[in-house]
DNA sequence: CAAAAAATGATGATCGTCAATCATTTTGTC
DNA sequence: GACAAAATGATTGACGATCATCATTTTTTG
C-alpha cells in the first residue's frame, strides 16, 4: 500500500541506510557488491525516492529564471501573463520564478541577459531563443555549472540547451498551405505572402513548409513575390494595400509573421472581393476581431500559454534529474471564427 | 529570499506556532482577535504553506482513481496509454493512480464502477462521463465524503462533479462546419452527415453547432438526412457506400462520431470523385492513414492525452484545496495531413 | 602479518508541517 | 471572587531523505 522508504531498501539489501544512501546518491566509496544488492532491492521494491522529502531536507526550492522579450508583441504579452499566473500557483510548491526581460530582435540583448545569469544560482533557465546564435557562450557557461536550460519558441543548436519547447514551424507552414489550398476547391488562385524578415529562422521555416505543400499539391495556385514587412504594421498596411489595389485577381493572403494590424486594416479598406481565404499567425485582440467579423479566416496560433506551462513542468522535472514528463507534441491551434477560446 | 515558515508567521503575529497552526488549519478554539492577527501576518509575509512538508508530515500521498471505459475504442486506448506513462512519472511525487475500467455505453457500468469507490478512500476521482445521468447517486456519495471529482470528455449536471475537463462539443461542430464551408469556396454542395447515435450528448452537441454555422454562413450547402451508424464501422461502411453509389452530387462528408474504419473503406471503394472535403473526429491509426493518403481531409481531435494530463494536474491541486492551476481552454486539434504529430 | 586504505554502520541534526498532549492563562458568568 | 469554559503556549515525535561525523570492520597491499 504505502511506498517503501530508503530504510526498507536498506533492510532488504542487508546494508545500513547510510550505505543505501551512498549508492542512490552516488557518493562513492561503496563496494561493487553492495551497489548491486541495493539496486536489486530498489527494483524489487519498486522504490522511488520521495522528492518532496528530499527537497525539504536539502532546503531546496526550484529557482527558475525565464528570459523573455519585453511584452512589445501580443505574443510575448501572453507569455508574461501566463507566467505570472503560474508563478502564483507554484508558490506552494516552492517554485520561485524570476523574469528577465530583454529587447526583442536585439541580437546582443539576449546574450547580455543570459550572461547576467551566470553569477546567480538558478536551478533552471528557460529562454526565448530569438537570436541564440549570438548567445552560445553564456549558454554553455550556464550548462557547465549544472543549470538546466530550455529554449522556447525558436530552437538553435542542440547542444546549447537540454530541451526545446515550441512548435515545428515548417509544419505550421505546411498547415497554412493546406488550408489555403483547400479553400480554393481546385480553382485557380493567386497568393500574396507576407513575412517579417526572411532571416528569422521561424519565418523561413514556415515559408519553406508552405511552399513545399503548395507546389506539390496545389499547382493551381500561383505565389507572387513575398512582401517583407519587418513585422511592422505600417509597412504591412502600405505594401499590402498597394498590391490589393493594383493587382486584381488575388485570391489568398498568407502572413507568415506579425504586423497583423496592418494586414487587417488593408483588407478592411480594400474589401474582400475576390479573396477567398486569408491566413495569419497568432491570436491577438486584433486577429480575434478580424476572425469574428470575417476579415480573415484562419489564425494559426502557437498557444504560448501552453508552451509556458510545458516549460515549467519540464524544468521542474529535469532540475531533479527526472525524465521529462510525458507530454504529446505541441500542435499549433487552428483558430477559425467558430472555435475561438472564450473571454 | 527564502520563504517564510509557519514559525515566522507566528512570531510576527505574536502568538505561538500552535495557535498559528490552529488558525491555518481551522481547528477552532481560537479567539477572533488571534485569527485576525495571524491572517494579517500571513498576508504581510506572503506566507504560503509548504505542501510538500505538509503532505510529508501527514504521510499523505495523492490517491487517485480514474474510471475509464475499456480500451475498446482507439480514443480510450490513448487515454489509458497516457495514464500509464503519467502514473510512472508521478510516482516520485507520491501520486498513486488506480484505473477502473467499465464497459463503454453500458448505462449501468459506470454507476457500478463509481459505487465501488465509496468503500475505498481515494482523494480524487476522474471519470469519463458517458451516461453519468445514471450515476448521480454514487457521485453524490463520493463528494459528500470529501472526495474530489472531475468529469472527463462528456459533462453532466454541474453539481455532480467539481470540474469538467473536455472540449466544447458544440464548438467542435461549428469548427467542422466552417471547414466544410471553406472547402466549397462558394460553390453549391451536398453534404452527408453521419453520427453514432443522436442520443449521445456529445454527438448531438456537435451536430447542433455544425448545423447552426452551416445554415447561417453556408446556405449553398444542402444537408442530406443524417446516417445513424451506432459507431459501428460495418454499418457505417454499408450505409455510406449506399449513399455514395446511389446519389451522385455529394460534395462533402462529416462524421460526428466514430466508426471511421467503415467510412474510410467506403470512400476508398467509391473513390473521391466529386467529394471536395471529408471531415471526421478523432485521430487513430485509421484516420491518420486516411489523412496521409488523402482519403479524408480533416480530423478534429480531442487530444485525450492532454485532457488526461489536465485532469491529473487539476486533481492534484484541488485535492489540496488549492485553486485549479491556470490552464488555457482546451481546443481540439484540427489535423490535416500536414500537421500530424510525429511517430 | 602489519599497516594503510576502503567500506560500512551507527547516529543525529535538519527541513516545514502536522497532530496530539498537557499545562497555563485569559475570558466570561453567576 | 469562585468556577467553568475558552484560548493559548509549550513541547514532542513523526514524516523521508540528506549530509556530516565518527567508530568500526573488512579488504588490499607491501
Amino acid at each position: 500500500m504505502k511506498s517503501p522508504t530508503l530504510h526498507d531498501v536498506a533492510r532488504l539489501a542487508g546494508v545500513s541506510s547510510a550505505t543505501a544512501d551512498r549508492v542512490l546518491n552516488r557518493r562513492g566509496n561503496v563496494a561493487e557488491k553492495s551497489v548491486r544488492k541495493v539496486e536489486e532491492a530498489v527494483n524489487q521494491l519498486g522504490y522511488v525516492r520521495n522528492i518532496a522529502a528530499a527537497n525539504l531536507s536539502k532546503k531546496r526550492g526550484y529557482h527558475l529564471a525565464f528570459v523573455l522579450p519585453r511584452r512589445s508583441h501580443a505574443f510575448f504579452g501572453r507569455m508574461h501573463e501566463q507566467l505570472q499566473k503560474a508563478a502564483l500557483h507554484l508558490k506552494s510548491a516552492r517554485v520561485s520564478i524570476d523574469v528577465i526581460e530583454f529587447e526583442a530582435f536585439d541580437i546582443h540583448a539576449l546574450e547580455a541577459a543570459l550572461s547576467g545569469l551566470s553569477e546567480t544560482n538558478y536551478d533552471g533557465v528557460a529562454f526565448v531563443g530569438l537570436g541564440q546564435e549570438a548567445a552560445l557562450k553564456p549558454l554553455e557557461a550556464l550548462r557547465a555549472s549544472g543549470v538546466k536550460v530550455v529554449s522556447l519558441v525558436s530552437d538553435g543548436p542542440q547542444d546549447c540547451r537540454d530541451h526545446y519547447i515550441g512548435i515545428d514551424n515548417e509544419k505550421a507552414g505546411r498547415t497554412a498551405a493546406r488550408l489555403v489550398g483547400m479553400a480554393h476547391a481546385g480553382n485557380i488562385g493567386r497568393l500574396i505572402v507576407a513575412a517579417g524578415s526572411l532571416d528569422a529562422r521561424d519565418h523561413s521555416d514556415r515559408i519553406k513548409g508552405f511552399r513545399a505543400v503548395l507546389k506539390r499539391d496545389f499547382p493551381n495556385i500561383e505565389i507572387t513575390p513575398v512582401i517583407e514587412t519587418m513585422d511592422q504594421p505600417r509597412q504591412m498596411r502600405e505594401l499590402l494595400s498597394e498590391r490589393l489595389r493594383n493587382d486584381a485577381g488575388n485570391t489568398a493572403i498568407y502572413n507568415v509573421g506579425s504586423g497583423n494590424e496592418g494586414l487587417v486594416d488593408a483588407i478592411r479598406m480594400n474589401g474582400r472581393d475576390g479573396l477567398s481565404v486569408c491566413v495569419v499567425h497568432e491570436l491577438s485582440t486584433c486577429t480575434r476581431d478580424a476572425l469574428e467579423d470575417g476579415t480573415i479566416d484562419v489564425a494559426i496560433d502557437q498557444r504560448p500559454e501552453i508552451e509556458l506551462n510545458r516549460a515549467l513542468a519540464l524544468l521542474q522535472a529535469i532540475v531533479d534529474d527526472l525524465p521529462p514528463p510525458p507530454a504529446p507534441e505541441l500542435i499549433p491551434a487552428i483558430y477559425l471564427r467558430d472555435n475561438l477560446p472564450n473571454e
